[in-house]
DNA sequence: TTTCTATTGTTACATAGTGTTACAATAATA
DNA sequence: TATTATTGTAACACTATGTAACAATAGAAA
């Protein structure tokens, strides 16, 4: 989880119950998710936060993610909440404050257990600008099998982010989320490779993605290579795409 | 939630944390769900509990469950976290305390708001002698469609519960829990509709069932009915059930 | 201009899965 | 022995999916 750094009073939140997201982006050919890097500490982490006691939980995470992409219309889908006891070890969340240059004795609240709430986020890789926490010195990209040691549960987090990414991508139909609003059909099936991991047959997802009735057909793009122009396509925009609001 | 009057302490248990739980039974006709009435109130109510501070998530809702139910051995699964600020309204609760002979003032922490993570579990329902928890004077079964009116956001709990279920049943092949070890087609057939809410066809799901090759045929039923005998099946062990142990 | 190449859009065909109907088997009763 | 309600399975049509093939085409090369 991560902070501000003028409003880290426990009084404000709600006590051992925090946020983690796992946001996911698509930069043309591989899946990658934003990881936080906590300074000088060499630990990496999930974005995350806390939740505010007047705050709804989806409001806290909508916000948190906002802070670290800039975006404010994003597709976000909680999918489940970790509470092994054991989860949290209190020596990095040491190491990171006294790296900030605060007491670890008077942020005691900081070192204890937390639930943790996870929500994965869908994001237009372009329209990105990482913004990384007052805790940390930085924030990138990391395509999935690149991922650095992350902290505590993380990449047990991301594991199941994905497991239900998968899970829903066809149910929901959330290609959308990862590309501009135009795009070809390659590009499409780019991203459905990328996140279930394997090469699909082109004919067939072709032929599923046009008699599914979600695409409309735009104009050819040229590009100026030696071959067929595909046409650029956009999703219907009469389909439920945003649970959180 | 529901608590134990002896154990009412605040500094037990993970502060504005909850679990609510949406026990599903099938007594051959219809799905059921386990509601609390609490004492002299007419308010109804899911079975929940507190986590307590050394306690994982997962262990905190079994035990709550097992305490209701008697069952041991329990189908669980975590669906989704409630986090709106205002999902609960303190009124009931005091109302609750109150006939219980105890002092709202002095347990300030259980008016306040709640994170509340919820579980479905599927149980065996012949096997089960449901138990009231220390508030409540009652405890029952109710179909889905025969609720009584429930406190906060508890019937919004059970409809994202039955949505979870319907989603799972046969990608995990539930089934099986809601039943007793031996149990004929008809009977698991009838199962599926109760969750679904639809009839299904007859030939079609047998097939279904029997090329999943999850099934063991055991010898036929005899009632003593004019009729041709229905084998008798199990499922194969060798499945995983217990997302919880 | 013509030929060539890589990619795209579409069709064809085999195979697997599903919805529906039909029919034979059978346990107990009349 | 005939009857009845239910069960197990086969038959058929229809749909969906995996795979391969073919035609179209934008630009480069000849």
């Amino acid at each position: 989880m991560t902070l501000k750094k003028q409003t880290l009073q426990q009084g404000d939140y709600i006590p051992n119950l925090a946020f983690d997201s796992v946001i996911f982006g698509f930069n043309g050919k591989k899946l990658k998710i934003l990881i936080l890097e906590y300074r000088n500490t060499g630990l990496f982490a999930l974005p995350g936060g806390f939740i505010r006691r007047d705050e709804n939980l989806d409001e806290a995470v909508k916000n948190g993610v906002r802070e670290r992409t800039g975006l404010t219309d994003i597709y976000l889908e909680q999918f489940q909440t970790f509470g092994e006891a054991n989860r949290a070890d209190p020596e990095p969340m040491k190491r990171i404050l006294e790296m900030n240059g605060l007491d670890p004795a008077s942020h005691q609240w900081l070192l204890g257990r937390f639930v943790s709430v996870a929500y994965y986020a869908l994001i237009n890789f372009e329209k990105v600008v990482p913004k990384p926490d007052p805790l940390s010195d930085g924030i990138d990209w990391y395509a999935l099998d690149e991922l650095p040691p992350l902290m505590m549960d993380h990449k047990t987090i991301i594991e199941k982010a994905l497991e239900t990414l998968r899970e829903n991508l066809e149910k929901k139909l959330l290609g959308t989320n990862l590309l501009p609003e135009k795009f070809t059909m390659k590009e499409l099936q780019d991203v459905y490779e990328a996140i279930y991991g394997t090469p699909l047959n082109r004919s067939g997802f072709q032929r599923k993605m046009l008699s599914s009735n979600t695409l409309v057909r735009h104009e050819k793009r040229f590009t100026g290579n030696a071959h067929k122009a595909p046409y650029l396509y956009s999703f219907k925009p009469n389909r439920v795409l945003q649970p959180i609001d």
